[in-house]
DNA sequence: ACCTGAACACCGTTCAAGT
DNA sequence: ACCTGAACACCGTTCAAGT
């Protein structure tokens, strides 16, 4: 007689973000339809609008919920210490969750945890004694290294999903691309190589850099 | 008698990549429909698919279009020099057409402008005398940070979409965040504030640190 | 060869209705 | 208060058909 319909008072906000980035996690942002997150719930489509405005704040919730993974700097600390660690940090949280950076870029609303850790790298810089004119250097280009570096390193994933089983790029010439193909059979293919191994390196630059800011 | 059907061989793959750039550039990424652009182009929505294989390969194309506007290095010259105006050629092509960023992430199959922008920058590293190990370093952090700071660009455009006319940030407890306030009211809002600025400091900072690895 | 019409399996979301 | 059903205005794409 009883419907097989989800119990009441299951479904939450938290219930609903935390399953939204399960499934961007493991099928991809694409497979992210409000349609799709209310099966993964048991609950039909509609259920989920009474916990989310609309699937623009559920993108929001999304990226807020990136956010809280990563680093608090401490204002008490070393800061280039502190910088370098919650750089790689959020590093860690964009590789985890590759679909962040696509989803920061048409964000208009920051949220809580994104404006906290802000907040907090910019009372480090300042209390390590930054004028705000170096702080707004500093933050500027570490942020913008280390968006970019976990943005390589999801293009690269794709590349990588794409290329055919045997043949290393499939379709392209090498031949008119010579130094594409050096650096793929002398350096890429070698044993040792990892991408990865760029961001400490390039983290490093960055660093020195602002400490001749101060 | 006759329809109002548009004449034949009107459409080509470049007046619909041309199309689908200019569509996304105005109207945002989301407004890229198969339909709005066959809308645009006078057409019917499957008159499309002759030109382009589907919408995956249309984006392909959009990616590519965008890297044939950086300015591609010359191995010739002085590295540092080239280096330097192909990042900030590419940064101008990411503000310029800000949805590439968001479409990079997910592609998998790199176009011709694409990979031969690639190559003359790697060919200018290695004959500049840059070891392999040196090359990979460089050129990932360097794009690294132009990305990241397109990306960061892109995010302000949006913020500042959103903000109510009169109040600085809405509905945010600035209270909370002495920092962020202090920073708002003492710098950005200040007469001669670009974040743009910090482009020129941090190309300079990887530069250097890019000159230390030769 | 190039373009179209009709159809299919999807979307996000509103609105009125159930408990 | 919380969940649902039905409906609306959209999507990308296939397939058969026109010229």
């Amino acid at each position: 007689m009883s419907s097989d319909r989800a119990p009441r008072n299951t479904l939450s906000r938290d219930r609903v973000v935390a399953a939204a980035v399960a499934l961007a996690d493991t099928d991809g942002l694409p497979s992210l339809t409000i349609r799709a997150l209310a099966t993964a719930l048991a609950v039909k489509p509609m259920a989920i609008y009474h916990h989310v405005r609309n699937k623009e704040a559920l993108l929001d919730a999304l990226v807020d919920h990136v956010f809280s993974q990563v680093r608090v700097c401490r204002a008490d600390a070393e800061w280039r210490q502190e910088l370098g660690a919650r750089a790689a940090s959020l590093r860690a949280a964009l590789n985890r969750h590759p679909w962040a950076l696509t989803l920061m870029e048409a964000r208009k609303n920051p949220g809580p945890a994104t404006l906290a850790n802000h907040e907090a790298a910019l009372d480090l810089l300042r209390t390590s004694g930054f004028s705000l004119a170096a702080t707004a250097h500093a933050y500027a280009v570490v942020d913008a290294f280390v968006y970019g570096f976990a943005l390589q390193e999801a293009m690269l994933d794709q590349v990588e999903l794409a290329e055919a089983p045997g043949d290393l790029i499939e379709g392209i010439d090498m031949s008119a691309l010579p130094r594409m193909a050096e650096f793929a059979t002398q350096h890429v293919m070698r044993p040792g190589y990892s991408f990865g191994d760029s961001f400490e390196v390039g983290l490093g630059m960055v660093l020195d850099g602002i400490a001749a800011l101060a």
